[in-house]
DNA sequence: AACTATTTATAAG
DNA sequence: TCTTATAAATAGT
């Protein structure tokens, strides 16, 4: 707001600003890194604030360049997955597009279960050995910070979560991922049987050709 | 840039412009859907930039509040998910990273399989009744009307596409989300088979309280 | 990791 | 849906 521009000096820029970019992939590998890791966090945010405003739920999967793989989930990445395997019972349809620099994949309908929003599941700490490496932090003021020290536990780590798994992760929730894992498993077993009935189904109802694209 | 402000007519703001808002919950129905909407695309968009930008793979599921699911994939969704199911089941070493700011609710990490990254397939435009209320679309001087299309027919239905499914789908992609389903399928059942051995052995390590929490 | 000048995303209308 | 003023995200340092 305040800013004596009357006076005589000139108050040099310090930064060249923003500069326009094009959506092509980043060559350089340091820039690279810092780009993904800050886009990487907004996208997050941009879910969060989706989920938050709108009651939405959202998973993310995200694959770094690297091969790692982030994660986020609101109310929770299980819950999500869940949610779509036993919608996936009930449904079918889905439709894919292209193209190359802004933009989607595929956009999918399925039916609704609850419209609740059922929000953020609190992060009950009873992690083992979770503390490892949570320095971080520092200016933020908020209220999340035990969030913050589970998102950190997971993601700051030399070995693979299937290695060491219980280094920074709570028995809990690993039981909690197994179960998720064997119901998604009954779901898609089931979805699959459903599936191939629904599809035939259509496909007669539709007279569309049955011989080549859609055995 | 150029504006005579020193004119005398008094130029009165068309608008308000953007307002701050805080992120909770949305009440009134009709900005709900219409944030909904924005946001879900600018989220996309981002996951997109993401994408092209790091070469990084992403998959995001996001059901509206009503429970319409939406999904976003690039390459694609069931490319990234099949990714994570065998992720999770193989294993190697690498580094760490690990930063977090806003509010992610885990992270989590895995193998490099191939850090390439497989573009985008190509829309191959076969839909069988897709185009029913494409409408839309004016002022967008972008490459992208296809996937805008696209993106109208599937978000602006009214019933739900597992009531209409061959309304706009394209049956060989049917066929193709079976298969990619089959193969998650299998590759979920190894994984659990693998995490139960892998839990023990943690919990055995660690030599923590195998009574309860982590049955 | 912090800082800004800018570009983008968007809340209102 | 289209515009506009403003809030936010972020490229480069």
């Amino acid at each position: 707001m305040s800013d004596d521009s009357s006076s005589t000096v000139t108050k040099q820029k310090s930064t060249m600003g923003r500069k326009k970019i094009d959506i092509k992939k980043i060559q350089k590998t340091s820039s690279l890194q810092v780009t993904f890791s800050k886009r990487r966090n907004g996208l997050f945010r941009k879910a969060s604030q989706l989920g938050a405003l709108c009651g939405a739920e959202v998973a993310i999967l995200v694959f770094s360049p690297h091969g790692r793989p982030f994660v986020f989930g609101h109310p929770s990445v299980d819950s999500v997955i869940s949610r779509l395997a036993s919608t996936s019972t009930n449904a079918e349809c889905m439709h894919t597009s292209g193209d190359d620099e802004d933009t989607h994949s595929s956009i999918v309908q399925s039916n609704p279960s609850h419209s609740g929003t059922t929000h953020q599941t609190s992060p009950d700490k009873e992690s083992l050995s979770l503390r490892l490496r949570i320095g971080g932090g520092g200016s933020m003021g908020l209220v999340k910070e035990e969030t913050q020290e589970v998102a950190e536990a997971w993601s700051g780590g030399c070995g693979f979560w299937w290695d060491k798994p219980t280094e920074k992760m709570k028995l809990r929730e690993l039981k909690q991922f197994k179960t998720s894992l064997e119901d998604l498993r009954a779901k898609v077993g089931m979805q699959l049987d459903d599936m191939s009935r629904r599809k035939l189904a259509a496909r007669d109802f539709l007279g569309v050709n049955r011989n080549g694209s859609c055995g």
